[in-house]
DNA sequence: AAATTATATACGGATATTCGAATATTTGTC
DNA sequence: GACAAATATTCGAATATCCGTATATAATTT
């Protein structure tokens, strides 16, 4: 007799709605952050060493590594190594798409949402 | 003679690199949390009212209303008064171009977004 | 204008996120 | 393997965000 196996859904589908909500808010959160938009701002321009980075935009060594290894989680970025150096750069041309349409909407309310007291 | 006018730079450009940074990460900040994107996700469909949105997410109002000022600040919706019923909406197609970007990255990336710990 | 319905806002507590500083790990060189 | 350079990770403190609850405002009806 045919035992009835659980089907196990395949992980690129939604699990769950709740979760896969809670995952996109996650991936936005991902560009939330200045430091990380500055970098990929970098990044969409040129593949870029940490170390460049840590030179270009001012900020500690750590800090950058960190943000990086975030971006990477979250798909926005992807790295090779070459000697000791890890190249990052976007490879994903759907990134780009969102920080255009980002730039284009902030650019047009960036009064607005200046003022948005719900997020400092 | 003519006077030297310090030229005003208009709003709507970015007036310090480092405040653009700071208010497109804001902005992307605005979609980085569940509730928003439930309501968006509904607000993309159709019009609906503040108790319309209550009703079908189960969350208490004042959340709701708090998330809808949130996402107006930020020009993800509108907003028409019609009696005592408030109507929200998405008008601006960016939005939903963001949002579907957001959907198909997460689903092709949904576990190793769920792995990473800097952002929870 | 009083009552009712719909919506918006205020406040404190719990949780999440970021930073700076320090340390660990990895890679290549001697 | 010891050392140096590049990168990654950890930790506590400061700040930001969200929620629940309560209250305030606005519009309509009586």
């Amino acid at each position: 007799m045919a035992t009835a196996v659980k089907e196990r859904r395949k992980p690129s589908q939604s699990p769950d709605p709740g979760l896969f909500t809670e995952l996109m808010a996650k991936f936005y959160r991902g560009l939330g952050d200045p430091t990380r938009l500055r970098i990929l701002d970098h990044l969409v321009q040129k593949e870029r060493t940490v170390s460049e980075l840590v030179e270009i935009l001012g900020s500690p060594q750590g800090r950058i590594s960190s943000h990086l290894a975030c971006l990477r989680w979250c798909g926005f970025v992807t790295s090779r190594q070459s000697g000791h150096y890890v190249y990052y750069r976007v490879t994903d041309p759907r990134v780009r798409q969102l920080l255009a349409l980002g730039k284009e909407m902030v650019t047009a309310n960036a009064e607005h949402i200046f003022a948005c007291t719900r997020i400092r």
